[in-house]
DNA sequence: ATCAAAACCATAAAATCCCATAAAATATTT
DNA sequence: AAATATTTTATGGGATTTTATGGTTTTGAT
């Protein structure tokens, strides 16, 4: 799967269907499930989105841990109740059901954010509020991301 | 197999059939067995579902462990005697025996919750109190948790 | 014959598919 | 480099299919 990058900002029709953008759907062009998987994010008002492979893998990865471990109930609670698998209509679209939209305050209008391996959906002014801070907070403490080892 | 993802709510009938959500039945769609597994959850007040094969995985789970192992016969007790098969009918409608019913409080509305390789049946408003305590419970924990490679 | 369970039929709402068009991006020719 | 042609992408609306759910009939066991 190739990476998530740039930001896309699309409309939302009548129906609810919006354009996923084309270099994302290129990103998944690879995968099995045509389509992505959305969910809300635990940490910001905004969606989050990845392939249905990355899914597999943290089910391939809860199955390691006890079946009836406590935290992995609760992880799972969240993680697999509110995903929600996405077909692409032909031309590209998926309809985002409204409780994420009502959860990122998306109306009419959506950013599409890559994130390297997934991507977020915004709020195109909520998002640059947030971007905004991030580079703000970024300013005073370099973060230390190390590469390789 | 693929996935059990999301949440749907659904109605039970004068009958007591409920339909089984289209995705959780396009999850089962290539099993030899064109149905589910459910039984009493151990840890919460709901239903535990799954596909034969997955159950069939737990039996030689549970052979792995040591045939004199007392937990173990008490998990094999509940696990297999209280599991019921059951079939789709033709529009994929289950009838949930009633102790299951019972066992997790539904009466005439039930949500089926996507849980990865398994699912869960819930009274709807358990659910939702639950849920909430998940997140809280993540939300203590989460700084170690890393979902993912 | 009686009762419960299973098979069958019907329908409204919702989701999906299909075709059409405009705008944008890319390629091609001058 | 400019102008033009071609392809790709985003968006719109109607037609079709799927799904959930209700009711009726048939089967089958006792």
């Amino acid at each position: 799967m190739s990476l998530f990058l740039s930001s896309y900002e699309n409309r939302l029709d009548t129906k609810g269907r919006i354009s996923v953008p084309a270099s994302f759907r290129a990103s998944v062009a690879s995968e099995k499930f045509a389509g992505v998987v959305l969910f809300r994010s635990f940490t910001n008002n905004c969606i989050e989105g990845m392939t249905m492979s990355r899914m597999e893998q943290m089910a391939a990865a809860t199955d390691k841990m006890g079946v009836f471990d406590s935290e992995l109930d609760d992880l799972s609670a969240l993680l697999f109740a509110d995903a929600r698998p996405l077909n692409f209509d032909v031309t590209g679209r998926v309809v985002i059901p409204a409780d994420l939209l009502a959860h990122a305050g998306i109306k009419d209008t959506a950013i599409f954010v890559g994130r390297g391996n997934s991507f977020q959906i915004w709020n195109p002014d909520a998002f640059r509020t947030a971007q905004e801070k991030s580079l703000q907070n970024l300013r005073k403490s370099r973060p230390n991301l190390k590469i390789g080892e």
